[in-house]
DNA sequence: ATAATTCCTAAACCTAACTTTAGGTCAAGG
DNA sequence: CCTTGACCTAAAGTTAGGTTTAGGAATTAT
């Protein structure tokens, strides 16, 4: 009931947050607390919406640290207001359409896949990640080079 | 060379993966290598495909996990052939639709939610992850629930 | 025969995003 | 005053999916 600001199980309590995971984020610089005389954190209620921001931006695939950087980005450090939202709004839009295309274009390689015998084919789009971690091999994977005749030995292991 | 199976190098090489990855799968029960006279492990030219087969699955977001049962519940423990493949692609592509549909309720949310002043209003729809981790707080989240008077306090923070 | 590879195990380390624990302090209520 | 209950810090633990390291043994190449 301090007047002089939430305390963290307020926030906690208004939020959904864990307290734990207020004082994460506080670490990760996504908030900043003040300390009252006893040493407590003690926050705006403005933070609450910035916790809100987070855990919108998360849903949206950004990590803390993104998030960071957005929060770190709006002018005079503030929570974003209206007009901030339009930008950020395209930001996460964009996150979510690549997200999207790119299991649309995975699901276009298994439908062109049915029936091609694939596992057991040797240039199968399946084996080209391209999200995954494109760094390792560049070229492309060779998993199925079994050029040898006998195009399917022994199924059974063990 | 070894004619008696694959040594793990050479399975590495020809899938792409790591050494150590190949060990890992094997404490995870993904694949199951024989000992050599000297204690080395040995593979099956077969358990190239068990590793593809593991790598593809992966894209859809299958944990090791659940490629492991997907893989167990093959009749004989068998690599899927082309015909356990119809029903696992059936699988893959409803774990895909399934992200695709949550991917777009959220671009429909986000669209919505354009100048409707989200962030600062009561029940902002952005604010029903339906994903992530739909257990904790059952309810829904009371994030901006700032009853009080004073709809925009203090939007500088530190 | 010997050097250079490759392989072995066990255990520690890595990232992300937190939670849990331990030991101790602060604040609110009766 | 005194007891809860909320808070504090630091450090360790958690999950997933691996990687790295250390110390040693097996294989392969010369």
């Amino acid at each position: 009931m301090a007047k002089d600001g939430l305390s963290i199980g307020e926030l906690a309590d208004r939020s959904g947050l864990a307290v734990s995971a207020i004082r994460y984020y506080e670490t990760q610089g996504l908030i900043r607390p003040w300390r009252n005389a006893g040493g407590q954190r003690r926050f705006q209620r403005a933070d609450l919406r910035r916790l809100s921001f987070v855990m919108v931006a998360q849903q949206f695939d950004f990590s803390l640290g993104e998030i960071r950087a957005l929060l770190d980005g709006l002018p005079g450090q503030r929570t974003p207001t209206k007009t901030d939202w339009t930008k950020i709004a395209d930001a996460f839009r964009g996150r979510l359409n690549a997200r999207i295309a790119t299991l649309e274009r995975l699901r276009d390689k298994l439908d062109g896949c049915i029936g091609c015998g694939c596992l057991s084919l040797p240039n199968c789009q399946l084996y080209n990640p391209e999200d995954q971690a494109a760094e390792r091999g560049q070229g492309p994977r060779f998993v199925l080079e079994e050029s040898d005749a006998q195009a399917s030995d022994a199924e059974l292991s063990g």
